[in-house]
DNA sequence: CGACACCTTGAAGAGGTTCAAGAAATGTGG
DNA sequence: CCACATTTCTTGAACCTCTTCAAGGTGTCG
């Protein structure tokens, strides 16, 4: 277990405005310090947590990426989300006190981890911290609606594309690039997340660059016409009009 | 707007150990119940809440069954989920604080009004309904990561299964049979639950009677053979033992 | 009883998968 | 640091599942 015992303090990361409530006084910003206990670096490839593990801490991520994924004793795979700084994962084991599904570091990573008493105790004393918690616990009610949509009405072009604006979006809002990014996993990983298969993928990307729609060198991608890719996720027909 | 100001017994409600928690002494159970303001009943076909309309309230139902869906400018709509008895639904508009989704009633029902200030202010005080609240809302995460697996990687009969066998063992719970259900929902609401055309969704019942698996008079369905629901559901490819 | 919503079934077609082969990148050990 | 093994990615061709379009049947409600 990489635990390492660095005493923490959020208020001095510039993760907070992700991670953390917002316009906290003194005193209250020093009772939420005490929510995260260490900090925990992942190495590239090795689970955080993993299915059936009993749950302890949610975890915000410091740095790195990780992907999410269910696993069936029948062989079935599928990859519920990818996850990068400031966004916290693990929610999933609170319902029956273990983990439903893998946290994998796509790259290494660290991440805060908050054992999860500590922080019902303590959003208990602190209003502006259990709203914070119960925002986030709908947050992923919401994004997980959203990836339901795709599944279950978007055609492999509209997916990719919808998965490539979400991307840039949330790394956009961390101070990358809108139009550059680097991808974590690989075309099976995406097309395990998108409901496709990894040829499905490659092929639609391939489509993609003919269109001059993106530039991609394997795991790089550059995207020329963001308003064309806009133009697919929202133009399944027109028809109805 | 049906409001009702008819005042709540938790104490007394057949459904307390669905939608509330367990082992509380009188002094908390007293708590809780200033939880639910009044009840409300919807009738068949009507919103419980929309899309965009502000959130003020998570919903226990009563009675009756609901379908929550989101439906896109350009036209898509998805069905999110069913809701039957002792379900909580509203949870997706907690953090814009604007309901992101449609809740209709699918036959008349009757829900508690659970008005979600007063909820996170008893949530600080009895720790045991804070900690059920978190657990409402990580089940409804991994209910989601089923669904999502469910879209991303099965063929339309493997859907059905898993549609069937879910329905049947959630009523089941409440006290119903655990082979014959009527269907609260379209075909095409089912469909759109399941990612699936509703032609598919009827032919596909249309081969489970043939198999002889279940005995399908438009919604009204009898399960023959829960075993070989289950094998359809768990048997995608054996192929890598 | 008639109108409307819902369901079923058929036939043709499209989109995605599967299988297969080869190319490119990445990592490892000598 | 280079060579080799491995993983990852791309592309083609055949196939299959689900969709689309169409028509007719069934059930329900005013």
């Amino acid at each position: 277990m990489n635990v390492q015992t660095i005493k923490v303090a959020c208020a001095n990361c510039n993760l907070r405005e992700l991670c953390m409530p917002m316009g906290l006084n003194p005193l209250e910003m020093e009772r939420i310090e005490e929510v995260v206990a260490v900090r925990r670096k992942i190495k590239r490839g090795s689970a955080l947590f993993s299915n059936g593990e009993k749950f302890t801490s949610l975890y915000a991520i410091r740095t790195g990426f990780f992907k999410t994924c269910i696993a069936t004793e029948d062989g079935r795979d599928q990859v519920t989300g990818f996850q990068m700084a400031g966004e916290i994962i693990g929610l999933d084991g609170i319902v029956n006190e273990h983990h439903t599904c893998d946290a994998v570091a796509l790259e290494d990573a660290e991440v805060c981890v908050m054992p999860f008493d500590r922080l019902e105790e303590i959003s208990r004393e602190v209003k502006a911290l259990q709203n914070h918690v119960h925002k986030i616990m709908s947050r992923e009610i919401v994004r997980e609606h959203g990836v339901m949509l795709l599944l279950g009405s978007m055609r492999a072009e509209e997916r990719l594309a919808a998965f490539l604006l979400n991307l840039v979006q949330r790394l956009h809002a961390r101070g990358f690039s809108q139009s550059e990014l680097i991808l974590r996993m690989t075309r099976e990983e995406i097309g395990s997340y998108l409901g496709l298969k990894l040829e499905t993928v490659s092929r639609t990307f391939s489509k993609f660059v003919e269109d001059g729609i993106v530039e991609v060198k394997q795991r790089h991608v550059h995207i020329l016409d963001t308003e064309a890719l806009k133009r697919i996720v929202n133009n399944n027909q027109q028809a109805c009009l």
